[in-house]
DNA sequence: CTGTTAGCGCGTTCAG
DNA sequence: CTGAACGCGCTAACAG
């Protein structure tokens, strides 16, 4: 509650110098008074006012962290842990950091830059956008940005913009592989919604490319599942496939665990067994996969890492020490556990 | 990025007018003028700088959320889904009052406090707040303030407090009755660590009241599971209690479907038939109880309605419109699923 | 080493 | 109906 004019008040000294004890400029005060002053701020309490300190050109100390949910229902980003997971540990690093979080769920490009320039915020991280957005946000936005799991290409990434990803079409190669290799020949690809952009775009590849290498044919017509996005619709479609058209299967990839799982339990409620019927894979490994039985076979991202990640270059782009682009993309893990087998001769 | 200045400038009228026009205050522009501020606002792409606002008192439209974890350890905070869920509806609710959310994990009240007056911030949420914290922020907090699931007795409660609870007490009573009635005599009760407050402390006494009203022996040192935060270690102890101390009970009360789910999992693993060898009750109905097979059985608290109506009653509190003291204890639900069987004679 | 002054962008007087 | 002037809290440049 106490401003600086106050305190200065108090000590009998001028606001500047006060300024100057709050900054810790040593060289600039007398040490007698330095701790005065000191006191005087600890009495009162003292906590400098934001607004002042943005108006006089000192940087909001904000971070934005925006969910784009015009890809997801947003139903999917309230219940997905991985946006939870990532949003917990991205308030972990902005804190620690000592920036604040200022969290924003926004399905357009517009609202976001809003946001950033009422704030002037320090910098943006940006979750599950769309191509198409982040090349708006590339040419408009005047302060670092940082996007996870969003795919730009090299020519567009600009040395102020940081993209933070996964290896998902390798991830993905690398798990159908792993089917194939128990002996799978009859292999479905499941995910949300019925075009696939980005994260789920690159998997789809991955797991098509495992497929062509195999020399096994994908009709992408029959063996591509596009579930929907609300969870009782997706419940009866599930249902339905699992009295008909998932017979002829002997696996089921999905793009993430959280609709595994969710498959799993329908599959289930229709008498069959994982993994003796049908093998089932995720993606994430997540909390989901854990608490599943069978525990899913999946792919590890390390999402704690992740957030470390984009905040630290965050931060090195904030401070102007970013010297090259910066567009990662971190490995992932094939997680071996129960819900695959191999398939009986 | 452009300022009323500039905006002034370009219209060639001065600041106030443009300002004028930004509040819609028609009466004092004339008509002619009005259409071109505006049209020069939009083609600008005006957004008006919020610490020149907040400076000029107009309140900063921040809402501060704040995780209180030093109750729990942050592994759950970021992986329980009930606290995932609701920072995504206080989200919704806050960006649909027009208001900015800004979030922060504290396990310190005074960390909170300087959030609040840094950003001048108009309304605090605080959500798992121990009593003691409680009673300190009610007396020095100098904005409206509402508590999620914090227990503070009603002599504390100031005009300006809310208070959003759950009938945990209700609830809990409800579901051990459930077991008593299918014939239950050996029930247990688990929760995290072994003092309980706040929530936890209510749903076991919900527990013993049922237990005590039915005529049961209830001992506290031998039928209360504390069990460990860290996951690891409480998968161990819970190892070691399906090994021997949970073979003499017929039912387990778990406080959260969470902890539920994460021993049913290790029961499983220990050959116990859920519910055939022992019935098992959560506490939230939350996705896990969904996903979980069998389904849990489990109480039910509307998360949405709860960041609903948090978020409504602080909007009244900080609009100056609340009139009397706001303690809402939201009523629960008792969810009958598979987790649960009647005993066998 | 210390104090004075100006200005950041906005909203609100108060005169014209 | 319009504009000039002030102040919110803070910092940086400049004077003493």
């Amino acid at each position: 509650m106490a401003t600086i004019k106050q305190v200065a008040k108090l000590v009998g000294v001028s606001p500047t110098t006060v300024s100057n004890v709050i900054h810790g400029r040593k060289n600039k005060v007398s040490p007698e008074i330095y701790k005065r002053v000191k006191e005087a701020l600890n009495q009162t309490n003292y906590v400098s006012n934001m607004s002042g300190r943005i108006l006089s050109q000192n940087g909001s100390k904000i971070i934005g962290v925006i969910l784009n949910y015009s890809r997801r229902s947003e139903i999917n980003v309230v219940s997905d842990p991985f946006y939870n997971q990532m949003i917990g540990y991205l308030e972990e690093q902005i804190r620690m950091n000592e920036y604040y979080m200022m969290l924003y769920t926004s399905g357009s490009v517009q609202e976001s830059l809003n946001l950033a320039s009422a704030w002037k915020i320090e910098g943006l991280v940006i979750l599950g956008a769309l191509p198409e957005d982040a090349e708006k946000i590339i040419q408009v936005a005047q302060m670092p940005v940082a996007f996870i799991d969003t795919y730009i290409s090299d020519a567009l990434m600009k040395k102020r913009f940081i993209n933070v990803g996964l290896q998902d079409f390798k991830g993905c190669y690398e798990i159908t592989n792993y089917l194939i290799d128990l002996g799978h020949r009859q292999i479905g690809f499941c995910a949300d919604g019925n075009t696939l952009k980005g994260v789920d775009e690159e998997r789809y590849k991955g797991f098509k490319q495992a497929m062509a290498d195999a020399g096994l044919k994908f009709d992408e017509e029959k063996d591509y599942f596009g579930l929907p996005y609300q969870i009782n619709e997706r419940h009866d479609y599930l249902s339905k496939l699992a009295k008909q058209r998932f017979r002829s299967y002997t696996a089921l990839v999905f793009t993430s665990d959280y609709l595994a799982i969710d498959a799993m339990n329908i599959l289930k409620d229709n008498q069959y067994r994982v993994p003796q019927d049908l093998s089932i894979t995720g993606f994430d490994h997540n909390i989901f996969s854990e608490q599943a039985r069978p525990k899913l076979t999946t792919v590890e991202q390390n999402v704690h890492e992740k957030a470390e990640l984009t905040i630290k270059h965050l931060m090195q782009e904030i401070h102007e020490q970013g010297t090259q682009i910066t567009n990662i993309k971190l490995s992932t893990k094939l997680i071996i556990q129960e819900s695959t087998q191999a398939l009986k001769k």
